[in-house]
DNA sequence: TCTATTGTCTCCAGTCACTGGAGAGTCAAG
DNA sequence: CTTGACTCTCCAGTGACTGGAGACAATAGA
C-alpha cells in the first residue's frame, strides 16, 4: 500500500501520514525500491487510532502514550482510564468556559440593535468589564 | 506608566503587552528618555478590550478590525454585530463538537473497569471506529 | 558614591501540529 | 517515449505567544 492508499483508509491528509513517520509516531513498515513508504494493515489500523485519539483533543505525546498501550498486550486499562479521564476534565473545562462565553456574547448581541448608529452594546461590553475571568487558554 | 504597571491594568502578560505593540495592535504612545515603553489609560483601555475579544476566541487579525471600530467614532453596530455573531456561530459550532465528543469519551471511559487486566473498552473504542466524525480541526 | 537588584530593551529561537511549495525522482498508461 | 500522477526530501510559514541571552536603565540601600 503507498502513502496514498493508506492515508485514504485512514482518512487523514497523505502530509500528516508523512509527518506522524517522520516524528516517529505510526512509521511505515517498508519502502518500495524506489523509495516509497509501503504501509500495511496492522500500520494503517494505528494511523485510524492516531486521527480518532486526536479527534478527541489528545496531543501528539498523548497519542504516543496511548498507541504504546494500544500496541502493548499486557497493558492494565487503569492506564488507559486515567488518561482518558484526564482528558474527559479538560473536556468538561473547556464546555463550562465555552458557556459562560457563549451566553455573555449572545447577551450583548442580543442587545444590539445592529443599526447604522455608533451606539453598540457589543463594543461597550467587550471594554468595561473586570478582568477576573482568567485561565482560558 | 511603564510597561509593566500597563501589563497589571491590563491583566496580560508583559511579553504579550510587548507582542501586541510589536505587531501594532495596540502601540505604546510613547518612549521615555531611556527607551522605556509608556503607556497612558487609553492604551490600556485598549489593551483590556484585546484581552477581553481574546478571551472571546476573536483571532488577533479580528481583534484588529473589531479596535478599528471600538476608536470609530462612526461606526455602525451592525459592522460590529457581523462580527460578534459570526464568533457567536464558530463558538455554538464548537459546543457542539465538544458535547459530542464528551458523550462518546464519557461512554468509553464508563464502560472501562479500570483494574489490571489488559481488555480495555477505551483502547477498543479508540481503534475501531468509522471514520466519518470530521471537520473538527 | 558605589553597588546590587530589579526592570526593561532587542533579538533570536522554540512551541504545536501541521500545511504549502519547490525541485527532483518514480511509476503506470497510452 | 512521453505524459501525467504520485512520491520523495527539504525548507519555510502558520498563530499567538513564550523563554532566554545579553545589554542597558532605574532605583534602593550601605
Amino acid at each position: 500500500m503507498n502513502i496514498s492508499a493508506a492515508s485514504n483508509a485512514a482518512g487523514l491528509p497523505v502530509k500528516t501520514v508523512r509527518y506522524y513517520a517522520d516524528i516517529g509516531l505510526v512509521a511505515a513498515p517498508a519502502r518500495s525500491e524506489g523509495g516509497y513508504r509501503t504501509y500495511d494493515d496492522s500500520s494503517v489500523r494505528k494511523l485510524v487510532f492516531v486521527r480518532r485519539a486526536r479527534e478527541f483533543g489528545f496531543s501528539i505525546e498523548e497519542c504516543r502514550e496511548l498507541l504504546d498501550l494500544y500496541e502493548d498486550q499486557h497493558r492494565s486499562s487503569a492506564d488507559v482510564k486515567r488518561i482518558a479521564s484526564k482528558r474527559l476534565e479538560e473536556i468538561e473545562t473547556k464546555q463550562r468556559e465555552l458557556q459562560s462565553l457563549h451566553d455573555e456574547l449572545a447577551h450583548l448581541i442580543d442587545a444590539c440593535k445592529g443599526d447604522d448608529r455608533p451606539d453598540c452594546p457589543i463594543i461597550d461590553g467587550l471594554g468595561n468589564r473586570r478582568a477576573d475571568a482568567r485561565g482560558l487558554r
